[in-house]
DNA sequence: CGTTTAATTGAGGAAAGTCAAGTGAAGTGG
DNA sequence: CCACTTCACTTGACTTTCCTCAATTAAACG
């Protein structure tokens, strides 16, 4: 399920695909941004944290006082709806940094999706480090645009109005997450449940329970178990999910 | 409509809130973050460019050599779909910056909404000046982030199902965009046509008229002109903006 | 002043939402 | 190890809302 080098740390890995440097070689690939020294140093000032599946890491609105680096596990940024819904603002990976704020306050509640073990960074400590600007700054600058690419993908997600191509585009998306780090193509793994796919996607339960159904029965699909996916149809998957036809 | 140092440049300019210093003095304000010297180094390495109303600034997939910061004007970054509709990732104001890259091409095209003038720097010489990292690198990660909180909210506004509060909340944000400004806050301003409305909430041209008539017949606003809306009811406008009965 | 583009409005249909009942799986305690 | 409880999900009937398509009206431009 994770890479080695996540396995043994060996202090915060950010992973990302580098924004200026052009494709080939290893296109798509993502890199350990940071040097070993660099990690080593944020190592120094940062904690090993884990939480238990469904655990609330933080609240919105909570002072921020640390950021954390995923090791292993899978986290969701969420904000809670007045009519006691919610809404998933991002799913978090092994390599991705959460905890950023807005004027010292947290924007988002943070729970863990799955067993979860993080570094845990004081701001305090890295903005020292960050003044003292080893290419720590770059390697933080190029993660945070490829968390912004993210945001906007989700939010073209989140435009599509039929409810079949967004779970069709939210499926490529993670099967795209689960190759880029090196595991099987052959089946789609899915480690959070319906209702947050559901908060993640903008749809109600009964709508992402029929969109499976759909694409089931038009044996695009086949589900295994609820949280193991199979493409039969790659071709007519990928008409669903880049046109919107449903 | 643009604040004064943004109308006799002194170099790019970076507008954001501090994500770490705690809310007051001046809670929510956003601040100039370059320094006069990293104004001027960053001045001497990019030129002032102009676009009219409409023009193209550059086309998704295109060879990204370079970012901009804007001056004066306002700018649509967004992607085109299949069926020839189009969706706009964000719209960029003075002291925003746009054209980050994934792999050395642009990931969504730009065009200009108002006319627009702005700082064009080269991704190459902006690179070398990071490496030598002043603190301009930290005031790069700030404003990511901010940028990075704008997406997600987007992604938030994108979630709710009716139309009407989409609208409203959408109005709601630009009225804090302009007086976050400091213009005037009796009536908002909108620079964009209502197609750009309707490709930035995700909904037809049909639904946002519709929605303007329906927040119009309610009393709940009024518009002097199609690009200028004032709130009359301000309790039931946010009633409708931030819960979600519209 | 006429032509083009932008926006409004209406009728009808498709799709997701809501509410509620029912099924399946997973975990608990006997 | 099995009955029982619980939670996660599915499915169905009905309502709401937006989309589609088309016809008009209003504004912008030469």
């Amino acid at each position: 399920m994770t890479p080695v080098d996540l396995k043994r740390p060996g202090g915060p890995a950010i992973h990302a695909v580098d924004p200026w440097l052009p494709g080939n070689p290893a296109k798509g690939r993502r890199h350990q941004l940071l040097s070993e020294n660099e990690r080593a140093q944020l190592a120094k000032i940062s904690s090993i944290v884990r939480f238990k599946k469904g655990d609330r890491i933080y609240s919105e609105g909570d002072a921020a006082d640390a950021a954390f680096n995923i090791i292993s596990g899978v986290v969701a940024a969420y904000r809670n709806l007045p009519d006691d819904g919610e809404h998933i603002a991002s799913l978090l990976h092994p390599g991705d940094i959460f905890g950023l704020s807005e004027e010292g306050r947290y924007t988002n509640a943070c729970r863990a999706v799955t067993p979860v073990v993080a570094y845990k960074i004081p701001v305090t400590a890295m903005r020292r480090l960050l003044a003292n600007s080893t290419d720590l700054d770059v390697d933080v600058i190029i993660k945070l645009c490829e968390e912004l690419r993210r945001a906007q993908r989700h939010a073209f997600l989140l435009t599509q109005k039929r409810s079949v191509p967004k779970l069709a585009m939210f499926l490529d998306l993670h099967e795209h997450l689960q190759t880029t780090q090196g595991e099987s193509a052959s089946e789609i793994y899915l480690p959070m449940d319906r209702s947050d796919i559901a908060a993640y996607l903008g749809l109600t339960l009964s709508a992402v329970s029929r969109a499976f159904r759909t694409l089931i029965s038009q044996k695009v699909i086949s589900c295994r178990d609820r949280r193991h996916v199979k493409i039969l149809d790659r071709k007519a998957f990928e008409k669903i999910a880049d046109s919107q036809d449903g």
